[in-house]
DNA sequence: GCCCAGGAGAAGG
DNA sequence: CCTTCTCATGGG
């Protein structure tokens, strides 16, 4: 597909099966919002961007962004180079109740997230809404991070690194209503700081399997079954990995008759029917449910 | 006051 | 291996 750039703005073309709606708001990420007129203002690896999507003219347009920028990041991050129709058909294919869940958030990409970022994301996520985990970031991003420079007039902050999160004491996360979960945090960017960031960057190389990139990240504290499926999915490139939230749950018990808390049903379910895209299939599920009042 | 949210750690079987 | 209890916080 390709992008240029028209004054101050990327505008790619021949985006398809894209839906800024359903990509921001599927609970994979924490830190864009609409700003009224239909273009959703964010950022991630350091940057901010204003994105805006056209769906009768497949185009999109990336403000905030140069044509380096896209092709170094935002290319990358909202997996523009991957053919969703394909896999859409294949879930869908003998699957009729998959087959609504893909029509109703037909658009929704797996982003490919920070992984430093996506840890501390889904560790403050935990027994969390999710309004509040997007203010508890914004909160410590504004508290501890650096300043990365600001768009549409806002002003834009990088979460804290590893080694500054881990020489922070448990009240200099007080403004940030963590809760609970500050000591986790500071527990693992001590670990991560300790083991150097290539140890948490490597999980997401080819070569790490999806259930040995599992297994490493459960080792951080705060960091259970869920929390590690959702950073291998979101970060790591995992898509097979199906994490299971209350919403799944109820999703899975509702949809496909099977019982609330058999957690080893619901991942034998989907490793035999969703295989390598489990993890996308979670996500038209995940939106599926926590959208449509109807089921 | 109660229940709930993209759950995990600790303790006890 | 499994089950149960506890952990802050804010919104409904």
């Amino acid at each position: 597909m390709k992008a240029e750039e028209r004054n101050g703005a990327v505008i790619i073309e021949n985006v398809s099966d894209f839906d800024l709606d359903n990509i921001f708001d599927c609970g994979q990420c924490f830190r864009w919002e609409k700003d009224g007129q239909d273009r959703y203002l964010g950022t991630a690896y350091g940057r901010q961007a204003v994105m805006e999507y056209s769906k009768d003219e497949e185009l999109l347009k990336v403000g905030g962004a140069s044509l380096e920028d896209f092709e170094r990041i935002w290319r990358r991050y909202l997996d523009l180079d991957r053919n969703y129709g394909v896999i859409k058909s294949a879930l869908a294919g003998k699957d009729p109740v998959m087959a609504e869940a893909i029509d109703f958030g037909s658009g929704i990409r797996i982003l490919n997230q920070e992984k430093w970022e996506t840890l501390v994301s889904f560790i403050i996520s935990q027994n969390n809404n999710i309004p509040r985990i997007k203010k508890c970031i914004e909160s410590l991003a504004q508290t501890l991070g650096r300043r990365t420079g600001q768009l549409c007039g806002r002003e834009f902050f990088a979460l804290p690194d590893a080694e500054t999160l881990a020489k922070a004491e448990i009240e200099d996360l007080a403004p940030c209503r963590l809760g609970y979960r500050a000591k986790y945090l500071i527990e693992t960017a001590k670990q991560v700081a300790e083991e150097g960031i290539d140890s948490l960057e490597r999980l997401g190389d080819e070569a790490v399997s999806s259930e040995e990139c599992f297994e490493a990240l459960k080792r951080y504290c705060g960091v259970g079954p869920k929390v590690a499926n959702c950073i291998a999915l979101f970060s790591m490139g995992k898509l097979d990995r199906f994490p299971i939230d209350v919403w799944v749950k109820k999703v899975m018990n509702r949809l496909y008759g099977i019982a609330e808390n058999d957690m080893k049903e619901m991942n034998r379910f989907a490793e035999e029917n969703f295989g390598q895209y489990g993890g996308i299939a979670q996500q038209y599920l995940f939106y599926y449910i926590t959208h449509n009042k109807e089921i």
